[in-house]
DNA sequence: TCCACCCTTACGGGGCGTCACAGTCA
DNA sequence: TTGACTGTGACGCCCCGTAAGGGTGG
């Protein structure tokens, strides 16, 4: 007798919710292959390699609409549907990438000046919406080569401090992280990431997380499991203060 | 007498439709300073600006109740919600990143075997969701060696067309795009945009859209502006044939 | 009998799109 | 008067979260 999942059971296979379940069933994407006289759902292995699937392919940004026609329509061209997803979350990637550049810019203004210089935003991001600008130089064609200077110098000397100490930490590598100069060098890293991230502790930690999960890749501050072994040795000797 | 601008007016001007602005009206997020006696809507000059900058941080990929926030409440920390989002953003384009390179492995796998191995795409993906796999080395923790190699070669046969034709348009930019040879060679990048995109003529001018402004960097048909107008021409001759 | 689990039904939310119906401006 | 524009009101969409009120399984 195969074995056969009860809603509460999948869901946790899935880390989804009952409700998820519920509406999977509503929408026709995901029956249960059984029900109980008393119409509680039990659904099969091949129901839970089905789900699977379904959760996969939201995780690569599909609707449940179109996942629906992928699983389903047997004849249906998978192979377009990735593709045009692949153009997408291209499209999708370029542009985070300069929006993210022009948020630079603007908190490099802000923290300088004091004020935000609307108008010029405002146009810099509508040519980014018409495309109008390759993803490296927008800046070199909305500013003035004075804020570019400006800007440039402002970015220059905050990674240089990143740089200096991710320096500092590997030259100490062999220093024990949990003596007073371990803690010293933790304690350079926080004020850093405060000064960046405007001294909320949340920030700084999820900062770390990522950090440590290479999510954000830092050309000054680069993913180093060493570097990440020795900070986390510090940092738990500063907790434990 | 300063300009008052129609709810008509103002929607063209901002690229947005008449329902978003009463939208806004009715979140308070943009109240028209003005209303006729009659109570039609009228925006000045100070109203676009403030829609304008809602557009922006909109695009930025802030939600309307934070725009509210950061616009409305002046002691509001702009700065912390810009840093906020540009860490968020960061985490969005790593996941599309891996999850780019994950949809990659799935066209080259179908379109050799036109099967798909879906449980080990889903090992992959959640792999990717528990953050477990540093962005370029993924797929070598979760294939064999056997599909690795076959994966690589797959997509180096790939490449190796697009780089052959692209050294071709380069040495051959002296010739006249619009003459046999030129067709040829804009014939060339169909059937290989064809061949990459599954036939669909829609597909193929995204492809084509996306090269020429840059959208997706292509390591081995790199965006080249003489190569572009290269082809554009001959494209219009193909087109007039 | 207990209690964790299950069912169905229904509302909400974000950011509008899309009617419907009626009044208004040139 | 015509016809383009404007107003308000209301429902829908997508993907569920969150509860209400009651029945079931072991």
């Amino acid at each position: 007798m195969p074995k056969l999942y009860t809603i509460n059971e999948l869901c946790h296979l899935a880390s989804i919710t009952v409700r998820t379940l519920h509406y999977y069933d509503e929408i026709n994407i995901l029956k249960p292959s059984q029900r109980t006289h008393k119409s509680h759902r039990r659904y099969s292995e091949s129901d839970l390699l089905r789900l699977q699937q379904i959760v996969t392919l939201k995780h690569m940004g599909f609707s449940l609409e179109k996942i629906k026609q992928i699983l389903n329509e047997h004849k249906f061209n998978i192979l377009e549907s990735l593709k045009i997803q692949l153009i997408a979350l291209s499209e999708e990637e370029n542009r985070i990438k300069k929006v993210a550049q022009c948020i630079n810019y603007l908190i490099n203004q802000h923290e300088s000046r004091e004020i935000i210089d609307w108008s010029k935003v405002v146009n810099i991001v509508e040519a980014l919406k018409r495309k109008e600008i390759d993803s490296q130089e927008w800046y070199e064609k909305y500013l003035t080569a004075m804020e570019i200077q400006h800007f440039k110098q402002f970015a220059k000397k905050r990674t240089q401090k990143w740089k200096l100490l991710f320096k500092q930490i590997k030259d100490n590598l062999a220093t024990d992280p949990q003596g007073d100069f371990g803690i010293q060098l933790v304690k350079k890293w926080i004020a850093l990431a405060d000064e960046a991230y405007a001294n909320r502790p949340n920030l700084r930690d999820k900062l770390w997380e990522s950090y440590k999960a290479g999510v954000i890749p830092h050309r000054y501050f680069p993913r180093d499991e060493r570097v990440i072994a020795y900070l986390s040795k510090a940092f738990e000797a500063l907790n434990n203060q």
